[in-house]
DNA sequence: ATGCATGAGCA
DNA sequence: GCTCATGCATA
């Protein structure tokens, strides 16, 4: 492979480095081991002890744990504090933009600093690009209302429930290309906040963590306007038979647009090579930080992994990962041995928090949604009243929902039963 | 692994 | 207020 470049930057002075970080980190703590008893990513078994070698077994299932069973763990359920920081870092004042604007009660979960995050460190813009009007957008997902419009031209057959009754708006962005210039914004990275486990040992993680010189590249993105085809079946899992355009490959990380077959193999193929190689989710995410200048989080690299983002989103990220996975790959032979660095992991925002619905409430909302996906605010205000929850959290809980609706891999079904989602869903895991 | 949340950008 | 990308916090 050609993976030559990179490291010989600084080698020398980054292994002083390592050796230093690898000193200093003996201290894992695994907030994730917790949950994942069963899966080797995720936390606690990261750390293996041959550098070079790479053998990681495959790891076990996927529980597929149905939240509705899961939360009912009776705590009071829209009582609302908030974490009352005590930010001591410089901020900067918060908009009040989508989010908390809407709820009448809402107090100001905005107002004080927000978002240390990436995307707007403190002044700066981020050209972000995702111009999700004139050109970009797609997000043919599945069912979706007028989202399907792909779908029904390409494939008949509909995968999962859509009991959609229609949606014109929808059809104003909807799909259109994966074009998307999905790439992204501009490196301004920021401080990542400290994410769960930056606990792992690997090799090469560390290392793109250290070295400077590398940093500013910008992806390729995957713009096209050509309508991508294929289908993707209801149960994507299955079948990766991936036939593409016919010129291209995009199982490598060329551009253009892939398909979702395409999608779903490498990110099949992603997993078991991030594993294989010893990289926790959460470590993936941040070396595409230092690499990049777009730190991810261990949700959206699992969700990557899991297919639980749009298609458009997936398309963006995808190139980025590619990117990453070959680094790591070649990396892997000439041994590493590096550990975690560390981040400053100053967080003092105030984030609402989470609200727990409770299980019956959750049906009730989710029977809603079946009826109306888009429920005007006085519905939105009434059946809040009914359930008794705020206003906001009901309607956070419809974009939630409807966002849902739009991954690619959609929300089982849970119903009468759904045992045989569930067993396919076991089964094809267990594979990796 | 996922539920609820935030916020940019658009309308 | 919606969508969309993304993540904290939690199960």
């Amino acid at each position: 492979m050609r993976c030559a470049f990179a490291f010989s930057t600084d080698m020398d002075s980054c292994f002083a480095l390592l050796l230093m970080a690898a000193t200093a980190s003996a201290a894992h703590y695994s907030l994730l081991s917790a949950s994942a008893p069963v899966h080797a990513d995720s936390g606690g078994m990261q750390q293996h002890a041959a550098p070079g070698s790479a053998y990681r077994h495959a790891h076990a299932a996927a529980l597929l744990q149905s939240e509705f069973a899961l939360q009912n763990n009776g705590a009071g359920s829209h009582a609302h504090q908030w974490i009352a920081a005590a930010l001591s870092h410089g901020g900067r004042g918060g908009l009040g933009g989508g989010g908390g604007g809407g709820g009448g009660e809402g107090t100001a979960w905005t107002s004080a600093d927000i978002k240390p995050t990436i995307r707007s460190t403190g002044d700066d813009m981020h050209e972000d690009n995702d111009n999700s009007d004139d050109n970009s957008n797609n997000n043919n997902n599945n069912n979706s209302s007028s989202g399907n419009l792909q779908h029904m031209l390409h494939h008949p057959h509909h995968p999962h429930h859509h009991h959609h009754q229609h949606h014109e708006e929808d059809a104003t962005r909807a799909w259109r290309s994966a074009s998307g210039t999905a790439a992204a914004h501009l490196p301004s990275v920021g401080a990542a906040t400290g994410q769960q486990s930056l606990a792992y040992s690997g090799g090469f993680g560390a290392l793109s963590g250290l070295v400077p010189g590398i940093q500013a590249h910008h992806q390729h993105h995957p713009d096209h306007e050509h309508e991508h085809h294929h289908h993707h079946s209801p149960h994507l899992r299955e079948h990766q038979h991936h036939h593409r355009s016919l010129h291209e490959s995009p199982a490598s990380d060329e551009d253009a647009t892939p398909t979702s077959d395409d999608l779903e193999h490498f990110a099949k193929q992603f997993k078991q090579r991030r594993i294989k190689l010893g990289f926790t989710q959460a470590d993936v995410g941040l070396a595409l930080g230092t690499l990049y200048g777009n730190v991810f989080s261990q949700t959206t690299i699992c969700r990557f992994e899991a297919l639980q983002l749009s298609f458009k989103n997936m398309c963006k990220l995808k190139p980025l990962l590619s990117k990453w996975l070959e680094e790591a790959d070649c990396s892997a032979s000439g041994g590493g041995g590096g550990t975690g660095l560390d981040k400053l992991a100053a967080q003092g925002r105030k984030r609402k928090k989470r609200t727990s619905i409770e299980v019956s409430v959750k049906g009730a909302l989710e029977s809603h949604f079946l009826k109306c996906p888009k429920p005007a605010a006085a519905e939105i205000t009434s059946l809040a009243d009914s359930l008794h929850l705020e206003k906001e959290v009901v309607r956070v809980w419809f974009c939630n929902r409807r966002q849902k609706e739009k991954r690619m891999t959609p929300p089982r079904v849970h119903g009468t039963h759904g045992t045989e989602e569930a067993m396919l869903e076991l089964k094809t895991q267990n594979v990796q």
